[in-house]
DNA sequence: TATTGTTATACTCTATAACTATA
DNA sequence: TATAGTTATAGAGTATAACAATA
């Protein structure tokens, strides 16, 4: 992402490239907005030391203790394999423990540490201050508008 | 991206996760939205042989003929070195070619082929029939107000 | 047999530094 | 000195196959 045009384009410069064709589609609009929002995203949480992924995480573990790897990340959709490293992540700096499942000694159950109950709350106060920068000219009705066609994309999915 | 869901949960099993937390959040609609947009582009694509960087930029070419790798990164916005084996791609498969700009000679213009023309055509009408799929849900007044709420996110882009 | 977590691997996208050839 | 394109490289995100331990 670059964030600031760089070129102050002295006026009498090259015809700008046309993107009319692109912007017809919704999918065009809705990648470079996430871009702006990614970015800005990673900036807030980088003082942190969280990214979009293991900040996910860390609060799904949080606002579900006891969840297993395979829960988490059918819940973040993302594949097994690749939740490892992100729970490497956030166990390596004591955010969050594995503890064996009793019951089923295949998996783990994943909880936050107090470290990580306290960073949690830090990055998500973060995260709302982020959202309201980035979505300072969108009325509350508008955000709820696209909030449920976001929704109704999700529950296409494919399946339905 | 996992399209469905694919457990049928027998009614009996352990409670599903909460995601009221990230719920709160509009940036987690537009990513887990996109998520689902991108993987049905994908797929659209995959039968010309293109990903959503290459026919971004085939389209940009074919609407821009001449324009520079430059200009193109801006327009896309990828730094150039991640431009290279984009067009690096396209130009393999015969579909643009790379030529001299005379006036300045270390200048690229970038122009389709014929064969580019046609795969265009192509790919855009197999791109807007995954729009209508994929978005079938939402009426044509909410794409509106989405597409605005997209811009103005854009807009904002951290310069204003 | 099936599932949990893991390793290994590979492909894509993204970002920076440094080079070359031109200007 | 500055710019256009390139190379090399590295960091992330994502996907699949195959394995050990356990069910």
């Amino acid at each position: 992402m670059k964030h600031p045009a760089p070129t102050p384009q002295p006026a009498t410069s090259t015809p700008p490239v046309s993107d009319e064709t692109l912007r017809e589609f919704m999918g065009y609009h809705m990648k470079r907005a996430f871009n702006v929002v990614q970015a800005d995203l990673s900036l807030t949480l980088k003082p942190f030391g969280l990214r979009m992924l293991t900040y996910s995480a860390l609060v799904l573990i949080v606002d579900n203790p006891g969840l297993s790897q395979s829960q988490l990340a059918a819940a973040m959709d993302v594949e097994r394999p690749n939740l490892v490293v992100i729970i490497d992540a956030l166990e390596q700096r004591a955010l969050i423990i594995r503890e064996r499942v009793p019951t089923d000694r295949r998996a783990y159950a994943l909880m936050a540490t107090l470290a990580g109950r306290q960073l949690y709350d830090k990055a998500i106060a973060a995260v709302k201050a982020h959202e309201e920068r980035v979505f300072l000219d969108i009325d509350k009705d508008t955000r709820k508008t696209v909030i449920a066609a976001m929704q109704l994309i999700q529950n296409r999915s494919f399946g339905s």
